[in-house]
DNA sequence: ACTCTTTGACCATTT
DNA sequence: CAAATGGTCAAAGAG
C-alpha cells in the first residue's frame, strides 16, 4: 500500500497550557532540559535554562513528593528584559538598558546558599520589566551559622510564602 | 508546522 | 584509574 503515513498519537502526557503556567514563574520562561534524582534524597531535581538567546541564567528546581519545593537554585543572571506575557505594560520606560554581554569578571558567578528558614526574597515580585540586574555580588559573608547541610530535617513549613 | 516536555545516555567533576 | 554524583545534550512524544 502507498500510503504509510500513519499518525500514531499514542500516549497521553498532561499539560496544562504550556507557557502559561504561572506556577512559580520569576516572569521568564524557563525550558527544562533535564532531571535527575539527587542521593540522600528521593527528590527528582529538575532543571531548567532560561529561554533567550545570550541568557546564561539557568535555575535548578528541586521539588518533593508533596510537591513543595525544596530548594531552588538560580544560576547566572539575564542579560535581557522580562518578556511581557501578558501583564501590565505599564509605561516602564523601557530604558532597556541592555547591557552588552560582559559586565566585567562576569563568570560563574557561584552559589546562593542560604539557610534554611532563609527567605530567598529576590526577586519574588514579577512586575514590569525592571531589569533587575545585581552584577556580581557575592555575598561571601563568611558567617556559616551552624547547619550545613547535612542530613538534618528540613523545617521549612509546607507554604509559608507564596511560592 | 511549531513548540515544549519527557526520558535516557553521555560527559564532567570529585573522591 | 575507577566509581559516584551531578550536569547537560539530544531524540521522541505530545499539544
Amino acid at each position: 500500500m502507498q500510503n504509510n503515513n500513519d499518525q500514531n498519537n499514542s500516549g497521553n502526557q498532561y499539560n496544562q497550557s504550556i507557557r502559561e503556567q504561572k506556577r512559580s514563574d520569576d516572569g521568564y520562561n524557563w525550558r527544562k532540559y533535564g532531571q535527575k534524582q539527587v542521593k540522600g534524597s528521593e527528590n527528582p531535581r529538575s532543571y531548567y535554562k532560561c529561554t533567550y538567546p545570550n541568557c546564561p541564567t539557568k535555575k535548578k528546581v528541586e521539588r518533593s513528593l508533596d510537591g513543595q519545593i525544596t530548594e531552588i537554585v538560580y544560576k547566572g543572571n539575564h542579560n535581557h528584559p522580562k518578556p511581557q506575557s501578558t501583564r501590565r505594560s505599564s509605561s516602564s520606560t523601557a530604558s532597556s538598558a541592555i547591557q552588552s554581554y560582559n559586565t566585567q569578571t562576569n563568570e560563574i558567578p557561584d552559589h546562593q546558599s542560604y539557610g534554611s528558614n532563609g527567605q530567598m526574597d529576590s526577586v519574588a515580585t514579577p512586575e514590569n520589566s525592571s531589569i533587575s540586574f545585581g552584577d556580581d555580588d557575592h555575598e561571601h559573608t563568611s558567617q556559616k551559622s551552624s547547619r550545613s547541610r547535612g542530613d538534618d530535617l528540613d523545617e521549612e513549613e509546607p507554604d509559608s510564602k507564596r511560592w
